[in-house]
DNA sequence: ATAATAATTGCACAATCATGCACTTATTTT
DNA sequence: AAAATAAGTGCATGATTGTGCAATTATTAT
C-alpha cells in the first residue's frame, strides 16, 4: 500500500493535519515536530509532490532574505570591495531583483557562539518584517548554525559545516585542483606536495581540496607519499618556520611542485623561499587557490578563480527553492572556477 | 503483434486512459505513474509518436527533453524496476510535468563509439519534435557525450565525466562515506580500510569515495596506510583472488572495518570471507554503498542510499535550467544519501 | 502562584488529485 | 466507403491533501 501523510501521522501519533502542514510550509509548527515529520517521512519513503495548480498565486508575495556575515566589521567588510563577502553579494542580489525578493544584510560577531545572547536576539526581533529565511557568508560557530536552522531554512556560500544538514554553495575544489595538477602534470612534474596552514578553526576547504590532490594524484597514478603532505593530519604538523623547513628539505629531496589550498598560503610560501634563494616559476613550481590578487608581488600566481557572482546567484536560488520546499534532500553545489594560468607553474 | 498503449496498460494493470495521459503530459497524472509507464514503454519498445497536423501551436511550447539510458536492453531495462536507471525516472517525470517538458526515453547501445553511427543517425531523425536537451544515465563513452554536448545541451545523473564540461547531479559521496566511517569510528574502529575492484573503464565514483575515505582519515586523524587499499593505485593492484588474499592478510594484521565503494562489492566481499570463517558485523565491519537490497544474503548491508527520485528531478531542473540558457557555469550537485544502518558495521 | 499571552495542534470541511468509464476523433485496413 | 484499430478528452468518483477556526499547551508577566 502507498505511503501518505496519514501513515506518517499514525507513525507519529500526531494528526494528519499537521504533518500536511509540516510539507506546506506553513507557519506555527514546532521545528521539532517537523524534523520528525521529515525524518519519519524519509524513513518510510514518503514523497510529497507539490501541488500543481496553486502554487503561482503564491509567489506574489514578497519575501525576505538575511545575508547573514559573520565577520568582525572593521576587519573584513570596511577593507574593500575585494574581499569574498563582498564579491559574493551582486549575485545575490541580482537574483533577488529578478525574483523580487527583498534582502537584510547583517553582520555578526563571529565571538558570539550562544544563539540565546542578545547580539542575535536583538538581531531577530529588530525587524518588523520576519526573515524567510537565511543566507551564511563566512563560517559560523556550529551553535549558531544550529540555532538558526531550526528557525529557518539556511544555505551556507563558500564555506561548509561538516555533517550537519545544511546546504552550501561552493566553487568545485576537486575540479580546480585537478585542473591544476593536471598543469602540472603536463609541464613535467611527478612529485607534487601538498602545503597547507594549521588553522584554530577546523577549516573545510583545507581538507577538501587535500582530498581532491589525493584523488587527482590516484587518478594520474602517482605515489602517495606522506612526507610530501604538510599540516594535514593534527598530529603530524608543524610550526609556521618548522613547516617551511620540511618544504625546503623535500624540495631538494626532490619535490618540484607545491599545491596549496589558498592563494595567500602560497604567497607567504613563495616569500619564505624566496629568502632561501628559491625562485617560484624556476627552481620550483607552487599553485593556489582562490584567484585574489596580492599586491606587491612579482609574480602572478597560477591559481583558480571562484566564481563568486554565481554561487551568489545560486545559493539566493537554492534557498529561494528551500522557501517553497523545506522537504528536500540536502544538497552541495559546486561551481566550476576558472583556472588562471600564472607564472609560477613553470617547469624547471 | 505491435506494441500499442493497451499493451502496456495491461503490463502495468491500469487503464488504457492513462497512459494515453502520460504521453500527452496530460496535468493530473501521478509523476511515478507516468515514470511506471515510460519504463514500460521503453521496455516493451513502444515509441510514441504525436499526432501529426493537429499540434502546431500546442506542441511548440512544450519543450522535449531526451532521456538517454547507455545499458544493454536485456540486462539492465528488462530486468526489474529495482535499476537505477529505473529509479530516476519518477524525479524526473515529476519535474517534467510539473514544467510541462515532454520526456522521450530511449536505451542505447554502450558498445557504439561513433557518433556518426547509424545507431544515434537513426536516434535523432526519427523524432520529428526535436530534442531540446538530453540527461545521460549511466557511462558513456567519451566520443559520444563529445557528439551529444555539441548539439545538445547535456546533464548527467549518477555518473560523472572527469574533466569535461558536463553537469552532473550524483549522491553526496563525501557525506556518505563520511557518516558510515564516524559510525564505525563511534563504534571503537581505529584501523579501517578501503577495499574495491579494478573496472575496465575507469570508474570516477571510486576514487571520489576513495578521497572520501582519505579526507574522513585526515579529519578524524586516523593514519593513512598504504598497506590497507586496495586495487585504487593502477599499478598497486591485484588479481579477484589475489585481492581477497591481501585483505585477509590485513584483516589478520589489524584491520577491523572495510570500506567498499559499492554495495556488490561489499556483498561479494562478505561472501568470499565467509568461506575463509570469517563473519561479518562479528569479525570485522564491513560498509557498502549505493543502498541496493540484495538477494539471498542473511544480513542487512551498511550502506548508503542513494536519493534517485531527487537527482532525477535536479538533473531535469538543471537541464531545463541550460535550455533557458540562464546560467553558464558548470556545475556539479551532489545530494545527500540515507546512511542505511544495516547490521554489518558491528564493533567486534 | 495565577492570569495573560503566544505558540502548537486537532477537527471538520473544502479543495485538489488521480484514475477509470464512456465517448469522440484520427488513422488504417478491408 | 465501412469497419476496425488506436489514441485523445469530458466527466464522475474515491483518495488524498490543504486550511480556517477552536481547543490545547507552553511561556511570560504580574
Amino acid at each position: 500500500m502507498r505511503v501518505n501523510q496519514q501513515k506518517i501521522a499514525n507513525a507519529l501519533e500526531i494528526s494528519r493535519t499537521t504533518v500536511s502542514r509540516c510539507f506546506t510550509n506553513h507557519p506555527g509548527i514546532n521545528p521539532d515536530t517537523r524534523a520528525a515529520v521529515f525524518a519519519m517521512a524519509t524513513k518510510l519513503g514518503y514523497t510529497y509532490l507539490e501541488p500543481r495548480g496553486t502554487n503561482k498565486s503564491k509567489s506574489s508575495s514578497f519575501r525576505t532574505m538575511a545575508v547573514l556575515i559573520c565577520s568582525d566589521l572593521d576587519q573584513d567588510i570596511t577593507k574593500d570591495n575585494q574581499s569574498p563577502g563582498m564579491q559574493l553579494l551582486p549575485g545575490i542580489s541580482e537574483y533577488a531583483l529578478l525574483n523580487h525578493i527583498k534582502l537584510d544584510i547583517k553582520i555578526v560577531n563571529p565571538r558570539e557562539t550562544n544563539f540565546k545572547a542578545s547580539h542575535y536576539e536583538q538581531l531577530l526581533k529588530e525587524r518588523k518584517t520576519q526573515w524567510d529565511g537565511v543566507l551564511l557568508i563566512y563560517p559560523f560557530p556550529s551553535t549558531i548554525i544550529g540555532g538558526l536552522m531550526r528557525k529557518f531554512p539556511c544555505v551556507s556560500l563558500v564555506e561548509q559545516y561538516g555533517a550537519s544538514d545544511l546546504d552550501c554553495i561552493d566553487v568545485d575544489h576537486h575540479r580546480g585542483v585537478s585542473h591544476l595538477m593536471q598543469k602540472l602534470i603536463d609541464q613535467g612534474h611527478r612529485r607534487i606536495g601538498f602545503f597547507s596552514w594549521r588553522y584554530s578553526v577546523e577549516a573545510l576547504w583545507v581538507y577538501r581540496r587535500y582530498s581532491a590532490y589525493i584523488e587527482k594524484l590516484a587518478r594520474a597514478d602517482l605515489p602517495y607519499r606522506q612526507e610530501d603532505i604538510l599540516n594535514v593530519y593534527a598530529t603530524d604538523t608543524y610550526g609556521l618556520e618548522e613547516g617551511y623547513q620540511k618544504a625546503l628539505q623535500q624540495t631538494r629531496d626532490g619535490v618540484t611542485a607545491w599545491i596549496c589550498p589558498a592563494d595567500h598560503i602560497a604567497y607567504d610560501f613563495i616569500e619564505v623561499f624566496q629568502k632561501h634563494g628559491l625562485e617560484s616559476g624556476k627552481d620550483y613550481a607552487i599553485t593556489g587557490f582562490d584567484g585574489i590578487p596580492q599586491m606587491g608581488t612579482s609574480q602572478k600566481l597560477t591559481t583558480v578563480q571562484i566564481p563568486y557572482r554565481q554561487i551568489g546567484y545560486q545559493a539566493a536560488r537554492r534557498l529561494d527553492d528551500l522557501l517553497s520546499n523545506r522537504y528536500s534532500t540536502t544538497q552541495h553545489v559546486y561551481l566550476n572556477g576558472t583556472v588562471i594560468a600564472g607564472e609560477t607553474d613553470t617547469k624547471l
